[in-house]
RNA sequence: GGGCGGUUAGCUCAGGCGGUCAGAGCACAGUCCUGAUAAGACUGGGGUCGAUGGUUCGAGUCCAUCACUGCCCA
């Protein structure tokens, strides 16, 4: 006996329930030893999730991704390492835990300590880690969560000195001077692929133009603009373009210039005095705006030459302050200006700006603006909105510094990562140009950040000769180490225990510091093909595992970062690709395709999701959805999910064992009938089966997942409404025969085979089928679903001409409905023949093999081959006058009565094959130029599309009017049995008081025969129906009739 | 400004190398069916398959240009 199904069942409590039995019984543990001992190795490396905050649908989509094909190579005997990863360095971290000190900048932690504030964030990482890990396994992720890697772990971080070192050998590493978009909340810098996307808000700032005297000339100005009043205060030159044309304006009693295309920024009267190249101000001498200021003293400020000098925003004269501007950086290095940078790491003005020093640079706009309105340099102000860097970490608006930082030259290592990104298998393919095109123009890597928590960069830099070192391992340090080494021992290598250590300089005997920078958090993602694989110490371990069969990340973002870095780290370690395939999916959004935001309030919590909609569900949802498309995920299309495949399945699952118990069917007992034997339908699903068994297992070797679970949800809706709704009776009959049996067992192996080759998208209900179908019978079998094998497809079973013949049957059927219901005929009422016209004569003689099947489906007497369409429609052709009027103007009607002449059935011939027809002599018209209607024949009802016709005779005969009347009884019969609460096995005593018409019918004794087996009547009684019977009164052809029935006492 | 995608019914999307491909699901309305089904079947409305040219006997399907949109990068 099989436990009986609840219908009704709470999917997320059975999941639970599955959970913790997988829990009791070690599920997991036997998963991920199950293949041990196996040849065949597939590599799995695990892009590391931020263990920062609670898991969202968003990663349960990537991690389902993960465990799916996971699963799938488990279960074809794959030996794979299951190694989840957390990531728990960086910035992101650290602004979680200063919101959770209250804490507004850096020299809040200073105060706090640096080591306490380390500590904090490492609690921080280990909290999040464990929460996730309960999430994931929550979502039926089956990983090795006890060994899961830490980026923060002691190996990952000395595997990345390897790497700097490597660098560093090979003279790549070195420190750059540069204007560096910088965060003054955070107190750092940040790397060009921190900010290109993320990173920009759109904002409103208010945006002087203002005047820059010119030098030796009474009352003339160049008209400057800036967006940033703040960095006025460091300018030291005006660019203009060269061969832009510029003007000399008289405004009153003063005179400004400016480009000819920026005029209408000027406000009130002007007049244009002269055109002239802007090369005539190169050169120019001007006093700029804060010549007073001390860090301004001895700035000679002249105008130069730009050919970047847009003509679009402005005045076409760019204001150029080295110190506070990348472009301007670079221009002042061109034309030797002095950079003058204001700002310290906080965003504050430093010594050597009078009154600003110590202000803030967000508080400044409003003074400046003051101030310049005294010195009277200010034209006016503008309310200017732009898409300005913001920190993609805490939003703070970015501010543009000079400071100097590390970076890895990509000179050479460019076009190395470039060869092995071309190796790589990218899906979709445009991934491999998308990291081709980020390789090709990204800068050098800026690997440095002025913070506390993360990788401690292994740079030494001797403050007295300036020469630096980089330091490859634990080993290495403690060697050369000449003083702390006592003060770090135990600690984990990170600030502030790391910088105990001191070395001495090689080459002038310096002590020498570590410097206080940490490292870009890439580089503790990159790495993880190495430190994971424990490249250093295991060499031949790591060769065993590497490169990566599969990883899989969602792409956006992780071009430029996850991907990259690997890229960048293997490449230097070993020129090898580090992953052989990389699977990366679109993004999430919510139902209407929005942003989800825990502002907007559109986001959906993990635990909500999976305990409304269930961890099945949302799985496939995921598995079914197109990864390159963005997803938009909601509890409406979560159940549309579950109603198209989840529900389904249940249900066929719900059937079978009904059934099997009613039947005592033993699957492990009974002998397998041999499918030759079977009846066709069985050999067809048996087919379909093995087809979508070898089809599902080349997508997923390919890793085409959504084709892999539409193929699935296909073949369960033909289960469903096909094989089980046509196999029904088969299972009713009392007798228990051969066909019987093969009915069971077919539905049985279509059951067991579909759960298995599901069982890697939706583990839970796959596993409590399996449990109930196959682990109850069989004590032998494999303990879970999950260690099961995967199937394997016999291909001597796909029947091609088989399931042709079906997908015939099946359209035939689905038009001959449509002309049944034009006919306006119910279904109970048998019709006596069908008629149908195919495509070809094959087709007609393949037709005949499902012609029992078609009949039952229609509820026909007779299927006959119909030879032209016109047997059963008639056709009026009528003159398409829109169109003829136009053409043939008076003469249209002529031609339509001509038209009307000639044999409709010809002309409808013609125009269905595209051709001309010819009208009269001199009148040929064109298909278009005629309207075909269609109409059934007296007697028929047809339907046609796509090249087929099917229609059914109308006509009735009294024999036909009985049956109907029978079978409409059985219908009424069975719908009061089922509300008087009998079991589907109960023998029942029947009453029929009824008319005539309908006695007499029932007086045919194939017709009660007919009624009293359909009904499991043992008694069919005339008249009216005992006190104690279930009674129903009703109407039926016109006729009242009353029906009643009770249990029979057997 | 450059690169890469996308543009097919109200919504979400299928449509390998050009030849019944104008489709599915959802939604809406109506009808039917139901002894597994919180199901299912049928019918209907609705689309010049983004636009314009071209190649071809024939083009959502190939080419060119353009428009809109998204992503990546300046």
């Amino acid at each position: 006996m099989f436990k009986p199904v609840n219908t009704k069942m709470d999917f997320p409590a059975m999941e639970r329930d599955i959970l913790a039995w997988w829990r009791n019984e070690r599920t997991m543990d036997k998963y991920i030893h199950r293949n041990d001992k196996a040849e065949k190795r597939f590599s799995f490396i695990d892009g590391p999730i931020t263990a920062n905050n609670p898991m969202g649908v968003h990663h349960a989509w990537g991690r389902t991704y993960k465990d799916l094909v996971q699963r799938f190579k488990t279960m074809q005997g794959y030996r794979q390492r299951y190694q989840n990863g957390f990531d728990g360095q960086g910035l992101w971290i650290e602004v979680e835990v200063e919101k959770e000190l209250g804490f507004k900048s850096k020299r809040d932690i200073e105060a706090y300590g640096i080591d306490k504030f380390v500590e904090l964030c490492k609690a921080r990482v280990r909290k999040f880690s464990a929460i996730q890990t309960e999430q994931s396994i929550r979502l039926g992720y089956f990983m090795d969560w006890d060994h899961s890697y830490h980026t923060m772990s002691d190996e990952n971080n000395y595997t990345i000195w390897h790497f700097l070192k490597v660098c560093h050998e090979r003279g790549w590493i070195y420190e750059g001077t540069d204007v560096m978009p910088w965060c003054p909340r955070c107190g750092t810098g940040l790397s060009e692929h921190e900010i290109v996307t993320e990173g920009y808000k759109e904002i409103t700032h208010p945006s002087p133009f203002l005047r820059f005297p010119l030098a030796g000339r009474q009352e003339e100005s160049l008209l400057v603009w800036t967006t940033t009043p703040w960095t006025l205060t460091s300018n030291v030159a005006a660019a203009v373009h060269p061969k832009h044309t510029y003007v000399q304006v008289k405004q009153e009693d003063e005179t400004l210039y400016l480009s000819k295309g920026r005029l209408s920024i000027l406000r009130g009267k002007y007049e244009v005095v002269r055109e002239f190249p802007g090369q005539e101000l190169v050169g120019l001498r001007y006093h700029g705006p804060y010549d007073e200021l001390p860090k301004q003293q001895g700035v000679e400020h002249r105008v130069i030459p730009w050919e970047e000098v847009s003509d679009a925003e402005g005045t076409g004269i760019v204001h150029i302050a080295p110190g506070a501007g990348k472009e301007d950086f670079a221009l002042g290095k061109l034309h030797n200006l002095p950079a003058i940078a204001p700002l310290d790491e906080a965003g504050a003005f430093v010594e050597g700006f009078d009154w600003l020093t110590g202000k803030s640079v967000s508080q400044v706009a409003q003074p400046i603006f003051d101030d310049l309105k005294r010195k009277g340099l200010l034209y006016h102000v503008e309310r200017y909105a732009h898409r300005y860097p913001v920190c993609w970490r805490c939003g703070t608006e970015l501010v543009f510094r000079l400071v100097s930082e590390w970076f890895i030259s990509m000179k050479e290592l460019r076009h190395q990562m470039m060869e092995v990104t071309r190796k790589i298998r990218w899906i979709p393919d445009f991934g491999m140009k998308r990291e081709l095109d980020w390789l090709e123009h990204m800068d050098d890597w800026m690997i440095s950040k002025k913070r506390y928590w993360g990788l401690a960069l292994p740079i030494y830099k001797c403050r007295q000769c300036g020469h630096f070192d980089v330091i490859g391992g634990e080993d290495e340090l403690k060697g050369r180490a000449v003083d702390g080494w006592r003060g770090f021992e135990g600690h984990s290598p990170h600030r502030p225990w790391i910088d105990n250590v001191k070395v001495k300089c090689p080459k002038c005997g310096g002590r020498v510091s570590r410097i206080e920078d940490v490292g870009n958090p890439w580089l503790d993602a990159g790495i993880v093909p190495y430190s994971t694989l424990n490249y250093r110490h295991a060499r031949k371990y790591w060769e065993d595992w590497f490169p990566a069969d599969w990883i899989s990340e969602s792409f956006p973002g992780q071009f430029r970062n996850w991907f990259y870095s690997l890229l960048a780290m293997s490449t230097a370690l070993t020129n090898r690709e580090p992953f052989k395939t990389v699977f990366s999916y679109a993004l999430m959004r919510d139902e209407k395709g929005e942003d989800m935001h825990k502002s907007k309030g559109n986001a959906i919590w993990f635990e909500d999701a999976a305990e409304k909609m269930g961890s099945d569900t949302i799985r496939w949802l995921y598995t079914c959805h197109e990864p390159a498309d963005n997803l938009n995920f909601g509890f409406n299309v979560a159940d549309d999910a579950r109603r198209r495949f989840i529900i389904p399945l249940w249900n066929i699952y719900n059937f079978f064992v009904t059934y099997a118990n009613l039947d005592n069917f033993n699957p492990s007992v009974a002998s397998q009938v041999p499918v030759k034997d079977r009846a066709e339908l069985d050999r067809w699903i048996l087919s379909e089966m093995n087809a979508l068994t070898r089809d599902v297992t080349d997508a997923l070797t390919n890793y085409r997942v959504a084709e892999a679970g539409r193929r699935i949800e296909a073949f369960v809706e033909s289960l469903s409404n096909w094989y089980v709704r046509r196999s029904r009776r088969r299972f009713w009959k009392s007798e228990s025969d051969a066909d019987k049996l093969a009915a069971y067992q077919t539905l049985y192996t279509c059951l067991v085979t579909t759960i298995k080759l599901s069982a890697p998208m939706i583990p839970f209900i796959t596993e409590e089928m399996y449990q109930n179908l196959v682990r109850s019978v069989d004590k032998t079998a494999p303990e879970s679903l999950h260690v099961c094998d995967y199937p394997v497809a016999d291909v001597s079973l796909i029947d091609e001409e088989l399931s042709a013949a079906t997908q015939l049957a099946m359209k035939v059927a689905s038009l001959g409905r449509a002309a049944r219901s034009k006919s306006k005929q119910r279904v109970r009422q048998p019709l006596s023949a069908v008629l149908v016209l195919t495509k070809t004569p094959q087709e007609t003689a393949l037709l005949q093999s499902m012609a029992d099947v078609i009949k039952e489906e229609l509820n026909v007497k007779a299927l006959e081959p119909l030879a032209r369409e016109s047997d059963v429609v008639t056709y009026q052709v009528l003159p398409n006058l829109p169109v003829l009027g136009p053409k043939y103007g008076p003469r249209a009607r002529e031609i339509g009565a001509a038209l009307s002449r000639l044999n409709p059935n010809e002309v409808a011939a013609k125009v269905s094959a595209g051709q001309p027809v010819k009208v009269t002599d001199n009148v040929e018209l064109l298909p278009t130029e005629i309207l075909l209607k269609q109409e059934d024949k007296p007697g028929f009802a047809a339907a046609s599309e796509g090249g087929y016709t099917v229609a059914v005779r109308t006509t009735l005969t009294p024999e036909l009017e009985q049956e109907g009347t029978a079978r409409e009884l059985v219908h009424r019969i069975q719908n009061l049995r089922k509300t008087a609460g009998l079991d589907i096995a109960d023998r029942i005593e029947t009453w029929v008081q009824a008319g005539e018409a309908i006695s007499r019918a029932l007086q045919q004794p194939d017709v009660s025969r007919y009624v009293m087996d359909e009904t499991l009547t043992l008694k069919l009684e005339h008249g009216q129906p005992p006190v104690d019977a279930a009674i129903e009164k009703l109407k039926l052809d016109g006729q009242e009739v009353v029906i009643g029935l009770r249990k029979a006492s057997v």
